[in-house]
RNA sequence: GGGUCUAUAGCCAAGUGGUAAGGCGUGGGACUGCAACUCCCUGAUCGUUGGUUCAAAUCCGACUAGACCCUCCA
């Protein structure tokens, strides 16, 4: 399987640290507000390799992070007159709403700054022992120069950051690229350091965390595009730093979502909330108009593209109630979702390349809807084949067994259709409808 | 100024050396009590321009257009 790695922007044969495991952390939200559904393509991207991988019989344990503590939240908690800790639990539990409604709360760890503020304390304190960071009035800043890849990940060079850079040239920096592993203040909350009363800097926690859960070194590490640097880069300088690694052996991005050709921002009030789209649209929709496009592309997201995701979802479930109808009837109701398929996986293994993916799905509809017209042999095979797909995607779609009084309605239906009893007919097939059985 | 990416039919989108997948839409046909669903047929020489090659959308160069990062950001 291969897997486009942004650290030697290259696609790589996936080699695991461990034969049969897989460990990924994706960054999380920083938790001052409800996630739009940009911040949901990491969410469902991800989640679909986690299943993927799961699929292929990994033992996967996936990590992401809340973002608790930060100047964001002190702000949120001054705007809206409570405590930080009820800003990040209130944005917390939204968000963990969020995973459930779109189906992708299913990972295994959700770690939070919070809870690590002494393994950030100590991880700072081998930073500083090591020379890799210094003290400034209770500022502790990482020493980049010390570090000979930094710019692996983003392609840069030191020296053009430097004079590109349109920044606050900060006088207490030894560097205009040192980065804050703590920040004095004592404003909103803050905590109890050897250096001064602060909070973190952003880029540490992540590290931190990585290392507590999963040791020095993880297989995958994701996130937005917009992450690259400098977050990302600063990880990885850090991780240089005290574990001389580049913390994962994988770096995986996920492109943007613009809307109407624009970028998602306050100012022009064009960002859609997670919890507002699926008031219009199933869950099925958005997935479906991210997975036809790659995930390190960009997408643009118009009305037009929810409506073609519509007719994909339609035609699925169409197929699917059909499908579900003859199996029951024909006591061939086995379902597994895990029913292999070679095709499928040359294109997952194919840096996840769910447009085709969605392609061949739609070749399986159409066989399937062919095998119904002629009472084939393939039924089942295909159906199964649909569900293990659409489930790794994160589509949901049932195929219920259907109780008795149900394949009665069923076989009366077409009965009084036969008899051209067509008043009776229909009240069959409202009833069925109506049960979702059509 | 530095870095990265994209450019394929009306729209969305695969394809990374051997004469262009798929979806939507359009037009035509089939099935059907009606409806829904479904099935069949229907379109592009791949931004422009040089070059490499027996052969290029696919490799190399130039140009043009657009997006993104270098500042909080999925």
């Amino acid at each position: 399987m291969k897997i486009y790695n942004s650290l030697t922007d290259k696609k790589e044969e996936f080699i695991p640290l461990q034969e049969g495991k897989v460990t990924m952390y994706v960054c999380g939200p920083t938790v001052y507000n409800y996630v739009h559904i940009g911040n949901m393509r990491p969410v469902i991207t991800f989640d679909m390799v986690y299943k993927y991988f799961k699929y292929l019989g990994y033992d996967v344990l996936y990590a992401s992070n809340f973002t608790d503590v930060n100047p964001k939240i002190i702000k949120a908690a001054e705007e809206l007159g409570i405590s930080e800790r009820e800003v990040a639990d209130k944005f917390i539990k939204a968000y963990l709403d969020d995973l459930q409604n779109y189906n992708c709360a299913d990972i295994d760890y959700r770690p939070r700054v919070i809870d690590h503020i002494e393994d950030i304390f100590n991880f700072i304190t081998k930073l500083i022992e090591k020379d890799y960071a210094y003290i400034v009035d209770g500022d502790v800043y990482f020493r980049v120069s010390k570090i000979k890849d930094y710019g692996i990940l983003s392609n840069q060079d030191i020296n053009d950051l430097i004079s590109g850079s349109r920044v606050d040239i900060d006088e207490k920096k030894e560097n205009p690229l040192d980065f804050a592993l703590w920040r004095k203040t004592d404003k909103g909350e803050n905590f109890d350091s050897p250096w001064s009363k602060g909070i973190p800097g952003w880029h540490t926690e992540c590290v931190v965390m990585i290392n507590k859960l999963f040791g020095p070194k993880i297989d995958i590490h994701a996130g937005g595009v917009d992450l690259k640097f400098p977050h990302h880069e600063n990880e990885i300088a850090q991780s240089i730093a005290l574990n001389n690694n580049y913390i994962a052996n994988y770096w995986m991005h996920n492109g943007h979502i613009n809307i109407n050709n624009e970028k998602m921002s306050k100012s022009l009030n064009n960002f859609i909330l997670a919890k507002d789209f699926i008031k219009e649209h199933s869950p099925n929709i958005i997935k479906l108009a991210i997975f036809t496009t790659h995930y390190r592309l960009p997408i643009n997201f118009t009305d037009k593209v929810f409506e073609d995701a519509q007719n994909i979802d339609n035609k699925i479930s169409s197929v699917l109630k059909n499908a579900n109808l003859y199996l029951n009837v024909h006591n061939l109701h086995k379902i597994d979702k895990n029913t292999k398929d070679s095709t499928f996986e040359e294109y997952m293994n194919d840096d996840f390349n769910t447009p085709n993916v969605i392609t061949y799905l739609l070749s399986l509809v159409k066989e399937l809807n062919q095998e119904l017209r002629n009472n084939g042999d393939n039924i089942l095979l295909l159906t199964n084949k649909i569900m293990t797909i659409t489930s790794i995607l994160g589509l949901e779609y049932a195929c219920p067994e259907l109780t008795e009084s149900q394949k009665d309605t069923y076989q009366r239906w077409l009965e009084a259709r036969n008899n051209k009893d067509f008043e009776k007919a229909d009240l069959y097939r409202t009833k069925l409808t109506k049960e979702n059985m059509l």
